[in-house]
DNA sequence: GGACCGCAAACTGTTGACAGATGACAGCCC
DNA sequence: GGGCTGTCATCTGTCAACAGTTTGCGGTCC
């Protein structure tokens, strides 16, 4: 009562202003590249032209540089020295070990939440999976794919730490840098929500080690679901040789295309 | 060969003008300041002030802010608008957090260490055990310390893909922001090496599951016995009811010290 | 005709400077 | 005397400019 009568009292639009007051340009930057990146805005091994983010944005290059510093040190771009920023190419060895990481966070996630046995949060998680089942049943992947996001990041939210959720999310996001495939088929959403269903079983039934191999067993699927689907024909031959991650010198993407700006039209 | 040709003859000493050529300032500056940071010359919950950094390293405040906001990035400093940067706080519910995140990935390396089943690698874990238990017996915690580190870290290179070898460095460096305390102990010395033990005759026998367990129980192992040390008693007040690592609002330290600048002595 | 060399443009790396904000101190009013 | 307001110093956020490097293109020599 007290805080709210010395607040002042138009505080319902968290917009403009407060933005403003609270978050840098750099944060922001950041933030909107993320986003492109995660779109698919900005493709994998796509080249960063700071100054022309900068115009694009509306700032200067600096708070566009620290934004991409940030994003280096957390992965989602790769920079050289007087060459510039790459989005990074996620290599398909990578990206199973993402998978791996993956499944190991999901399981203790489960196990935690089969420990607490929370009745709220359970009763949550079934209204996911019902709603993922009605949205396999109407063959709508895309709603299928939104509830699977939200069940997991529930799922991480009600049994792991802030800490936990980051990395979560981190490998989440590395892992849509791995080429943007077709979502989920129809017989792989059956699977995938029976897995989800075993995993609330267990949960249920409080038992720890059923949980987190059960969560860990529906994260392995999803990558032999996705090893299964198969490295599209474009990504094959680097696949095998190449470490990738490393632009410049491994994919053949960007360094010829570089430099279009002298052709005047 | 042909590579080697084409390179200038003196590509010995690998310091000095290769450094300049291939790393940039903000790299720098982020190696040294995450190195002053794990070192504690700046100790957690330390405000950075970026011309003073700026003016001790030599170089112009763009490059510090950019390595700045990579640390920020990566989870070692925290930042707020208009008001500096501060050497992350990190909790002690997050240390046991991070704890848990370290025996899965321990888990993983040692399960996939079972499978290869690599005779060189194993014996070269075997020599660090014994080492280990040489320092034991010594009473040389220091030196049972820095073998410890290397026998993780010998666990990940042989066992983990680079993803996970990152991951690990990074919790660790997030783990030595949680203060600085008494390494081991000579009763721990000998617990922790009979859990090494443990882990390599799971390997040796080529049981992933055993290994797993084994490397898991190990962490755990570690995070109880960190805990059974118990918070300093100037951490206690604040890991009780704080969710920390944002300082400025929380943690009562640096906002009463800041600007002292102007008293001239 | 092919390969080497030099030139120029574009971009990154770095710096210095300016504007805005924050926090503290001093003075003033009640 | 206590609380509040105005002012000031310091620092961060942002921008614009300079310097160095890489790269692509054109010319020239063999």
């Amino acid at each position: 009562m007290e805080d709210a009568a010395a607040e002042p009292a138009q505080a319902e639009a968290p917009s403009a202003l407060d933005i403003v007051r609270t978050r840098s340009l750099a944060s922001l930057v950041a933030q909107e590249l993320e986003r492109m990146i995660l779109s698919g805005a900005l493709p994998a091994g796509e080249r960063l032209n700071e100054q022309a983010l900068a115009a694009r944005l509306g700032v200067s290059r600096g708070p566009v540089r620290e934004a991409v510093r940030g994003l280096e040190r957390s992965g989602l771009v790769v920079a050289v020295r007087n060459q510039g920023s790459y989005v990074r190419t996620v290599s398909a060895a990578e990206a199973l070990e993402i998978y791996d990481l993956r499944a190991a966070i999901t399981g203790l996630a489960c196990a935690e939440l089969a420990r607490r046995r929370d009745a709220a949060g359970l009763s949550a998680l079934r209204g996911l999976v019902r709603g993922m089942d009605a949205a396999r049943r109407a063959g709508d992947a895309r709603a299928y794919y939104a509830l699977n996001l939200d069940f997991h990041d529930a799922l991480l939210r009600q049994g792991a730490g802030p800490r936990t959720q980051r990395l979560h999310a981190d490998l989440g996001n590395e892992l849509h840098l791995f080429r943007r495939r077709a979502l989920v088929e129809a017989e792989n959403m059956r699977a995938s929500n029976a897995e989800h269903a075993t995993i609330l079983r267990a949960i249920a039934a409080g038992d720890p080690a059923a949980a987190r191999a059960a969560g860990e067993a529906h994260i392995a699927g999803g990558k032999r679901r996705f090893r299964d689907t198969g490295p599209d024909k474009t990504e094959q031959e680097e696949t095998d040789h190449a470490g990738t991650h490393d632009p410049p010198p491994g994919a053949g993407g960007p360094r010829r295309a570089r430099r279009r700006a002298r052709d005047p039209g």
